[in-house]
DNA sequence: CCAGACGTTGTT
DNA sequence: GTCTGG
DNA sequence: CCAGACGTTGTT
DNA sequence: GTCTGG
């Protein structure tokens, strides 16, 4: 589960929204400007997969002397791979690791350093689960009654590069647990919806390292804060990323005869974009 | 000890 | 890095 | 998560 | 069937 979501949300706004300090004082000075100049980095999403950038929320550099911790927003590659991963795609480890159960995920040797040291949430307006019908893969987006942003529990980890070599690769996994009522009709997982106390405490490092308190966090979202949607096969292709991922069902085109471009045989181009709006962590 | 995995999902 | 299996 | 590929040789 | 790419 929580395989594609949607993210329609300006960084600017989600900013306004997410960004206060541990205090909950309202959006850190630094944040302004260096958000204005973000939402380049991120367009408006209808179909959100792994390996792509998504919008992440951590917590900022360590409370000192000058001033409570702060949180950070940045974008990071959905896909965790762990610092001690050869490559970053690695057959086991490389892209793979897009989700973490949350029932397990403080044990596992993938997770548990991150579980205790490294959480995050990874911003979302609505997260897409497929319901499997024989053959037949009908699309449900679930989104908040009101239509605002969810935070969506993650893991993440940075991986260095050898020779220390070129900039680190950071990336995430998100959280996931039992369907509530809502979803458990489409699918019997979906990620863990954080609540603003949970989203809280989730982030603070200093809420501690021990896995039951976290582990508490980790539960299915009530089923009211949640509407189950059912939209186009449109989304199924990861190359279809605009509206009509959200058309009702029945709208989307036949799909059309002969093969795509083959993979392979020609070189790769475009280096992976990731953007450390606060790039002092 | 060294070598190899390290994960989730869904499907059967 | 750390755990598991052999 | 779903869609689509699933390969090697030799040439530029 | 299984793996990779997005």
């Amino acid at each position: 589960m929580c395989g594609r979501f949607t993210i329609r949300t300006p960084l600017a706004a989600l900013a306004a929204r997410f960004l206060f300090d541990d205090l909950g004082e309202g959006l850190a000075p630094a944040a302004g400007d260096a958000l204005r100049d973000a939402d380049g980095g991120l367009r408006p999403r209808w179909n959100v997969a792994p390996t792509q950038p998504v919008p992440v929320l951590r917590a900022g550099p360590a409370a000192g002397a000058d001033g409570p911790a702060r949180r950070r927003l940045d974008l990071l590659r959905w896909g965790l791979v762990p610092s001690w991963a050869r490559e970053p795609g690695d057959r086991a480890v490389g892209a793979r690791l897009i989700n973490a159960r949350g029932e397990t995920a403080h044990a596992r040797p993938a997770f548990r350093d991150a579980f205790a040291r490294r959480r995050c949430a990874v911003l979302a307006d609505g997260f897409y689960e497929w319901r499997r019908d024989g053959r037949r893969r009908e699309p449900f987006h679930f989104r908040r009654p009101d239509g605002g942003p969810v935070a969506l529990a993650g893991l993440w980890a940075r991986w260095r590069p050898p020779g220390a070599d070129g900039p680190p690769l950071e990336t995430c996994a998100v959280v996931t647990t039992h369907a509530n009522a809502v979803v458990a009709d489409i699918h019997d997982r979906m990620p863990v919806l954080l609540d603003d106390d949970g989203l809280a405490r989730w982030l603070d490092p200093a809420f501690g390292e021990d896995p039951a308190p976290l582990r508490a966090l980790l539960v299915p979202c009530p089923s009211t804060d949640l509407v189950a949607v059912p939209v186009s096969s449109w989304v199924n292709d990861v190359h279809h990323d605009d509206p009509r991922c959200l058309d009702p069902p029945g709208s989307a085109p036949p799909p059309p005869p002969g093969p795509r471009p083959r993979r392979g045989g020609r070189p790769a181009p475009a280096p992976p974009e990731q953007r450390l709006l606060f790039p002092d962590l």
